[in-house]
This record gives C-alpha cells, sequence and structure tokens, in this order.
DNA sequence: ACCCAGGGTCATA
DNA sequence: TATGACCATGGG
C-alpha cells in the first residue's frame, strides 16, 4: 500500500489552521530581501529591517545597488548578522540587475535560475528555494530546518538527510503543485512556532494530534 | 542568564 | 564529505 503520510500531514495542518497566504510581503523582490534577512533569524526581527529599508525607499534593486554597504547593515541591524547581509543584499541585487531585471529572470526556466540563484553568494539551497517559490511561483518544495525536526520526529524522513534528497521526497510525494508547496510550507513555519522545541511534541498544538493518531486519511 | 531563531560561508581534516 | 567557527539582534 503506498505511504500518503506527507498528504496526510498536510490536510490535518490544511484544515487546522486554514490557507496562510504567503509569503508576507507586497512584491518578488520584497520576497527576496526577506528571504535573506530572514536567514537563521526570527521573522519579528526581520519586520523591522524591512520596514526600515521601506522607509527609506530601499526597497528597490537600483536604490539599494547605489546605497552605501555600512548604512544598509545599520538599517537592517534588527534583523542580525546585520554586516553579512548588507554584503549579501548587494551581491544579489548586483546578479539581479546584471540579468536585467526581475522580469529576464521570470522568463529564465526554473533549472537555469535556481543555478544561477546558488552561485549567488549568500544564497544557498533554502534561500534560493523561497525566491524560486515565493517570488516566482515555481513549483519547488522548500526545506527548512521546521521541516526536518518535524517530519524527522514524524518518523518519515532522515532528519541528517541531504538537502537535495529531501526536497526531491517531498516532491516526490506532493506531485509538482506550486500552490500545495506554498501553502504547505507556510504551514509547518506557522505549526512549528507553536510547538514545545524540548520535546517531541506538546499536547496542544496540532503536531501532536499528528503524533498521537495513526497517520492513514 | 541562557537558548535559539523561517542559513550560509569559510577554514580545516 | 564532514564537522566547527563565525556572523548578531531580540524574544521567550
Amino acid at each position: 500500500m503506498r505511504n500518503c503520510s506527507f498528504q496526510c500531514v498536510y490536510k490535518r495542518l490544511d484544515r487546522h489552521y486554514g490557507p496562510q497566504e504567503w509569503w508576507p510581503a507586497e512584491t518578488p523582490f520584497e520576497v527576496m530581501v526577506g528571504a535573506v534577512l530572514t536567514q537563521n533569524t526570527a521573522w519579528n526581527n526581520v519586520e523591522k529591517a524591512i520596514d526600515a529599508l521601506r522607509n527609506a525607499e530601499l526597497l528597490q534593486p537600483e536604490s539599494i545597488h547605489a546605497a552605501d554597504a555600512g548604512m544598509l547593515a545599520e538599517l537592517i541591524r534588527p534583523a542580525g548578522y546585520f554586516n553579512v547581509k548588507a554584503v549579501r543584499l548587494k551581491a544579489l541585487v548586483g546578479w539581479l540587475m546584471e540579468q536585467g531585471g526581475i522580469e529576464m529572470l521570470a522568463s529564465m526556466p526554473i533549472k537555469d535560475l535556481r543555478h544561477e540563484l546558488l552561485s549567488v553568494h549568500g544564497i544557498g539551497p533554502e534561500t534560493a528555494d523561497d525566491i524560486l517559490l515565493y517570488a516566482f511561483g515555481h513549483p519547488v518544495f522548500v526545506i527548512d530546518a521546521y521541516t526536518r525536526r518535524m517530519f524527522s520526529r514524524l518518523g518519515l524522513i532522515d532528519e541528517k538527510a541531504d538537502y537535495e534528497l529531501l526536497r526531491r521526497q517531498f516532491e516526490t510525494e506532493l506531485g509538482k503543485e506550486a500552490a500545495v508547496y506554498n501553502q504547505y510550507h507556510a504551514l509547518i513555519v506557522v505549526q512549528a512556532k507553536e510547538v514545545c522545541r524540548k520535546k517531541p511534541h506538546c499536547d496542544k498544538c496540532c503536531l501532536a494530534d499528528v503524533c498521537r493518531y495513526p497517520i492513514n486519511d
């Protein structure tokens, strides 16, 4: 009998939390900026940095490209690693403008775009996939620390497995549906914020429900 | 006071 | 290929 665990977990989370309408951003470029700023950082802190950038009218590629790196770092200070991330934002917009802007990227095949993104300094697999999925709507499943923790606890994956392996695993199980990947990753993040991090699962979150009962509906 | 967050790079073995 | 150090703020 075929393993339907990935779909079942999705159904439960979706039923429990409803539509998430991710990514929380106004433009594709804002998604890219947020994806870099949220690296190993709580979203709460990223919002402050993005607000600061917006107030300074620095949420467009050209203005970030022209901005002083030191000033950029000060603005994004609340997001942590601000010196590192200022350099990464610079690298991102430098590459973006080299490529001819967002429109050019949007017309690029997924595989090529993903390869290009990964060649940019400061953009690793997860950040690249955030951008591919949430800025361009490409069917790419995002694997983050929450996903590893949650699904290894469910016994569905090997927590230490290679990123690409896990991505293929999810994409194979779910089929190539960008709308599903979009909602699923959002649900994983939303639900992870309710889980006690120290114990395998707590009693009050949706994951506890997933853990407690057989997964076969 | 301690732990960690919606990672990635770089140096070393 | 596989660890470890490093980056740094803010909330629990």
